[in-house]
DNA sequence: GTTGGCACTCGAGAGCATCGAGTGCCAATC
DNA sequence: GATTGGCACTCGATGCTCTCGAGTGCCAAC
C-alpha cells in the first residue's frame, strides 16, 4: 500500500496525472486535425511514454467519466464539452501569442487614431485576424464617464437631436419629436439647461434640470434627458462584430453557420452574453455553457477591459468548440489589456 | 412567306415570343425549386400550350444562344447569367409585394422613431425580412446637408473630438490629437470659430475658418475641419448590413457563404458597389456584372432613395443569382421610396 | 500495472446493377 | 412546315455488396 494514490477525489475533474495528459493530448490533437483521435496518435505524441494499448485502457475510463465520446465503435475519440472544459481549466497562463502577433497588436494600438467607434470596430477586426474566429467588442459603458458636452439641436421642423459627448470619447444620441409650436428659442433654452445640469456629471445622474424654466421648456428638457435612459440602462450598448467570414470557414454545415450568424445579428443576445463577464475576468463558455442553444457547437471567450481601473467593457471571440483555446485565450487577454491601456491614456 | 417573322434582330435579346415565354418559365421554376428544370415541367406550366417535345426543341436553341445551361446530358436546364438578365429585363414594373408586406413597410416607417443610424440599421433589417436576403443600406451623403451644430470638445488631455450635427440627422465625428500646451481656452476658441464658419453651410464648404485668430488656434481649427474630409469625400459612408444569416441559408456551399460574408465585411467594396447607382435608379447586377469575382453566384439589386428630391443614398439586397427578382425588386423599390419619404418629412 | 497480440467492428470507398428523369432525334400528324 | 408522340439513349442518383483498414476491446504474457 505504499503506491501513491489520490486518497479523495474532491472534484470530478481530479484525474490522475496520466489520464489528464492523455485527455489533454486528445483535445490538442482534435483541435488541430478536426478528426477523431485514435490511441496510436496519442501514444506517439510527445510527453506520452506509454503504448497504444495503455492509452486505450485509459480512454475507456475517460469515456465512462464523460470526457470523451466515440462517434462509433471503430472510430477514434472526440472530446465532449466536459473534455474541453477540463482542457481549458488545466491550461496554465501561457504566453501563446507569437512575437509576430504580439507586435501586430502593439503596432495596431500604437498607430490607431480616430474616433472611439472606429477604434472598437477595428479592434474587432484585429482580434478576428489574430484568432481566425469571429470577434465581439462591446463599447465602454457610460457609468464611469462624465458628460463633456450635451446639446439639443433642431434638425427638422418637428425633430430635434439630443447629443451627448462623454469623457470616454463616446457619443450618445437620440431623437425627440417636437410639436409645431416649439420655437427655436425654446430648443436653445432647453439645450442650455441640459448643459448646465449635465456637464461634468455622469449621464445617469437624475437631475431636476428643468427647474426654474417655462413648463414647455422643462418638458422639452425632460424628454431630451429621457432619450439617454436606454443608454444608461445598458440596453443599447453598441456591439461590434468582426470576422464572421472567418468563423464561417470553421464550420462545415451551412446550417450551423446560419444559426450562429443569426445569433450574432441579435445585438441584445450578444450583449447579454458578454455582460455578465464584467466582474469575472477572462472567461470561457463552451457549448451549452453559453446558455444559448444555437451555440451548442461553439465556444466563447470573453474578457473585460479596464479603463482607469474600472472594467467598462468586454471583448471576446466566438469560434467552434474545437477552437485553439491557448491561442484565443492569450489573444483576448492581450487585446483586452492593450485596448484598456489605449483608452486610459491621454 | 406570309408568316410573321422578326425582320431584324436588333438586339441579341430579341427572342420570338414563345422562346421568351419558355425562358421566363424556366427561370421562374428554377428560382422556386433550385433544381434543373425539365421540358415537361415547362410544358405543364400555365401559359405554355405546347408539348414537351416542342419545348425541348426551343430549349436546344436557347442553350445555343447562351441563355440556358445543362449541367449534364440527362439533366434539366439551368439559367445562365444571360438567362437571368433576360428575365429581369423582360420583367414589367409589377406590384409583387403582398398587401401584408406593403402594410409591414408602411407600419415600419409610421412607427419608426429614433435616430438616423438606428433607423438605417432597422431599415436593413426590414428589407432583409421582406426578401429573405442580405440587405444593404448606405446612409445619406453629406453633400446636400447643412451643418446645424459643430464643436470641438476635449475628452482627454491630448485628445479632442470634433463633432458635427447635420440637418439630415447625421452626426459626423473624428478625433484630433492635441499637444500638451493646448489650453482649454484654445479649444473653446477653435470650437467657436468652427461654429461661426460652418453652421448653416454644407460640411464640404472650403472656408478660411481660422481667420483672425492666433496661429495655434487657427491650426487647431484647420486640423479639426480636416477630420471631416473623408466624410465629405464619401470615403467613410457608413453602410448597414442586415440579414446575413438569411442569406447564408440561400447557399448550400459553406465556401460560398464565406466568400460572400468576406465581401460584406469590406465596407469599401460594398460602398463602391452601391455608389455608382446613385444616378441610375433601380438597378440589378447579376453575377459577374457586379464586377466582384466572389459574387459570381449572387445578384445585387440596388436603388437610390431621394430626400427632398436629391438622390442621397442607396439601399439594396444581395442574394443568390437565383433570387426572387420580382419580389426583391419591388421590395427594394417600395422601401427606397418610403425611406426617402420618411427622411424628407418634418 | 503495462504491453503485444489478435479477433472484431464498422464506416469509408470502390465496383456494379438498377432506376428514372430528361434528353435528342425521327417519323407521323395536323 | 411546324408540332407532336414515340423511342432509344444518357447519365446521375440510389442502393447493394465487397473490401479495406483504422481503431477498438480484451486477454494472456511480461
Amino acid at each position: 500500500m505504499d503506491t501513491p494514490k489520490p486518497e479523495c477525489e474532491s472534484a470530478i475533474s481530479m484525474l490522475e496525472e496520466r489520464k489528464a495528459s492523455i485527455l489533454r493530448a486528445v483535445v490538442q490533437e482534435y483541435i488541430t486535425t478536426a478528426q477523431p483521435v485514435g490511441s496510436s496518435a496519442i501514444a506517439n505524441a510527445p510527453g506520452i511514454e506509454v503504448s497504444p494499448a495503455t492509452v486505450r485502457n485509459e480512454m475507456v475510463q475517460l469515456e465512462r467519466q464523460g470526457y470523451l465520446h466515440q462517434p462509433h465503435t471503430s472510430a477514434g475519440r472526440v472530446p465532449t464539452e466536459k473534455g474541453y472544459r477540463f482542457f481549458v481549466n488545466a491550461l496554465g497562463p501561457g504566453r501563446e501569442l507569437g512575437a509576430m502577433q504580439s507586435d501586430q497588436v502593439r503596432a495596431f494600438f500604437d498607430h490607431s487614431h480616430g474616433e472611439l467607434e472606429r477604434l472598437l470596430h477595428e479592434t474587432a477586426g484585429l482580434l478576428s485576424n489574430l484568432t481566425s474566429y469571429a470577434a465581439l467588442v462591446v463599447g465602454p459603458g457610460t457609468r464611469s464617464a462624465v458628460v463633456r458636452s450635451i446639446q439639443l439641436v433642431r434638425v427638422a421642423s418637428r425633430t430635434a437631436l439630443a447629443v451627448a459627448i462623454l469623457s470616454n470619447g463616446a457619443i450618445e444620441k437620440g431623437t425627440i419629436e417636437l410639436d409645431e409650436l416649439t420655437t427655436d428659442a425654446d430648443v436653445d433654452l432647453a439645450s442650455a439647461a441640459l448643459a448646465r445640469a449635465f456637464i461634468g456629471m455622469p449621464l445617469d445622474s437624475r437631475l431636476a434640470a428643468g427647474e426654474g424654466l417655462d413648463e414647455s421648456v422643462a418638458r422639452l428638457v425632460d424628454t431630451a434627458a429621457a432619450v439617454f435612459n436606454p443608454v444608461v440602462d445598458g440596453d443599447s450598448d453598441h456591439v461590434f462584430v468582426g470576422g464572421t467570414a472567418r468563423m464561417a470557414g470553421a464550420f462545415d454545415a451551412v446550417e450551423t453557420v446560419r444559426e450562429v450568424l443569426s445569433i450574432l445579428e441579435q445585438q441584445l443576445v450578444v450583449v447579454s452574453l458578454m455582460r455578465d463577464v464584467l466582474d469575472r475576468g477572462l472567461t470561457v463558455a463552451i457549448g451549452s455553457e453559453t446558455g444559448v442553444q444555437p451555440l451548442a457547437e461553439c465556444a466563447l471567450i470573453v474578457a473585460p477591459y479596464e479603463v482607469d481601473g474600472d472594467k467598462v467593457g468586454t471583448i471576446g471571440v466566438l469560434g467552434p468548440s474545437r477552437m485553439n483555446y491557448p491561442q484565443a485565450l492569450s489573444a483576448v487577454a492581450v487585446v483586452s489589456q492593450q485596448l484598456g491601456d489605449r483608452l486610459s491614456e491621454g
